[in-house]
DNA sequence: AGTCCCACTTAGAATTGTGACA
DNA sequence: TGTCACAATTCTAAGTGGGACT
């Protein structure tokens, strides 16, 4: 295959690509009431052997073939069924439920349990519509937030040891954007969110001269994605968690490491608490408010601090973009692994990073001789000390932007910035900066953010989260 | 009250496409 | 004009949370 693609010429490639996109192309969109919509995944996932993440138990588990018996479609009552794509079989069935927007599904052949959906893209409206409601109940939050913080703080001092810890598990999903964190299987990774932290993943820090109480948090979250984070919590925070790793909420025995530290409550008792405050309201919403409301304020600080900031250079502006972006990906802690190749791609950005150096130092000889006029190209005519002055900037320009290069790659090497982009931050937060700041859209947002995010373009450049 | 089921969002890795640069 | 790095897209796993069921 390998050697096949090689040998084929860009034509020929060309040809192929076509081919294989007219033949995918009436599966990419379908029809929802008066709208064409374009479909999402419309594939089931080939057989193969399951990895999972991290330490899965059902690590290296043949993940066998669906067949199109075992899928469900869902269409309209009057829409012609979708012919079945593999010869000699047919769709287990056609139901016409109308309040899913799901297209097709099947139980995922690795957990029996677990279905697979065929779902409408990004750019959908079905889609479209959620995103919005969700970043608006993110805004409401604002209206109860203070309510809300004001009674857990209250709740550290309750003499009910569940309310405590309630009110502990709410400081840390508000503060520190952890995940609600529910129950799971035997058979799933081992990894925690809030309500399912162990006595193991939190450290007690020494309280110094500075009075600070700081918890070290060490755990393996969603993805089994590591967390790892000294925090600085309120003191009653840190008293009442510390009481919890001691002994169960009986008081009957001491805690071993890998018992739950909110032994007495779980997320949904959380989430039924956060209904008594507002409708809709759970877990989940504070990462979006907290995510959301982050980046506001950053990009607010950044150009407040400048005059004018319109005026500056783009790329400078969609810097400052990024380094909020970053600020918001390590609070939700969005990581990556190190890109392969990446100490190499570094070592030869250094090289010719020290190749300019070099070609600095020698147009500054150049220069200074040429303003004695003693200063000769190889021809032996003078140059000009404006000539020689003008490559010398140009080299000194080029250098400023290949270290900032530098110093960007390696620090983003392990922080993915797109997940925030994608599902947190609201993108009205975004489209107004660039509006009032003059800074193309499309320098921020690519081609996929622009149509998913479609609904939220006409927002007014005064719009504020 | 606890468990299960369902539908949806959120997640990082892998794969593919591209455009800048030598 | 090919190479390489990065961006975009695809893939599918793994969460959340509501509600039904026991």
């Amino acid at each position: 295959m390998q050697e096949k693609k090689k040998q084929m010429t860009k034509e020929e490639k060309k040809k192929v690509k076509e081919e294989k996109d007219a033949a995918e192309a009436k599966y990419k969109f379908c029809q929802v009431d008066d709208r064409r919509e374009q479909v999402g995944n419309f594939r089931v996932e080939p057989p193969g052997l399951f990895r999972g993440r991290g330490e899965h138990p059902k690590m290296g588990m043949w993940k066998r073939r669906v067949y199109p018996e075992e899928v469900t479609i869902n269409i309209g009552e009057d829409a012609e069924v979708p012919e079945c794509p593999v010869p000699g079989h047919r769709w287990g069935r056609v139901q016409h439920d109308h309040t899913v927007t799901w297209l097709a599904c099947w139980n995922d052949p690795i957990n029996v349990r677990d279905l697979k959906y065929v779902f409408l893209a990004a750019n959908s409206q079905f889609k479209a519509e959620s995103d919005l409601a969700k970043y608006e109940k993110a805004r409401k939050l604002k209206d109860y937030i203070e309510k809300i913080r004001k009674d857990y703080m209250k709740g550290l001092k309750s003499k009910d040891k569940v309310k405590r810890q309630m009110a502990c598990a709410i400081y840390l999903i508000d503060r520190l954007a952890l995940r609600a964190g529910h129950e799971k299987d035997e058979d799933e990774a081992d990894t925690v969110g809030c309500c399912t932290l162990k006595v193991d993943n939190v450290e007690f820090l020494d309280v110094g001269d500075d009075g600070k109480h700081e918890v070290k948090f060490d755990f393996l979250g969603k993805d089994s994605i590591r967390y790892e984070n000294v925090a600085e919590i309120h003191e009653l925070v840190y008293s009442n968690m510390k009481d919890f790793s001691l002994k169960t909420i009986d008081g009957k025995r001491a805690k071993r490491p890998e018992d739950l530290l909110f032994d007495g409550m779980s997320a949904t008792d959380i989430n039924q608490l956060f209904k008594c405050y507002m409708p809709g309201l759970s877990a989940k919403v504070f990462r979006t408010y907290n995510a959301s409301i982050t980046l506001a304020k950053l990009l607010r600080e950044q150009t407040d601090a400048q005059q004018r900031y319109s005026g500056k250079p783009v790329e400078e502006k969609k810097a400052d973009y990024d380094r909020a972006n970053k600020e918001v990906a390590i609070l939700c802690n969005h990581q990556r692994s190190v890109p392969k190749g990446h100490a190499g791609s570094m070592d030869k950005l250094n090289e010719k990073l020290k190749a300019l150096v070099e070609e600095v130092k020698g147009l500054k000889d150049d220069f200074k001789k040429a303003k004695a006029g003693e200063h000769k190209d190889a021809k032996g005519k003078v140059v000009a000390a404006e000539k020689v002055k003008t490559k010398l900037d140009r080299a000194q320009e080029r250098l400023k932007k290949l270290k900032l290069q530098r110093a960007v790659k390696e620090d983003l090497k392990t922080v993915a910035l797109g997940t925030s982009k994608i599902n947190y931050m609201d993108p009205r937060i975004t489209i107004a900066w660039c509006k009032a700041f003059e800074t193309p859209i499309e320098k921020i947002f690519n081609k996929s953010l622009l149509s998913k995010f479609h609904w939220a373009m006409t927002c007014e450049p005064t719009f504020s989260f």
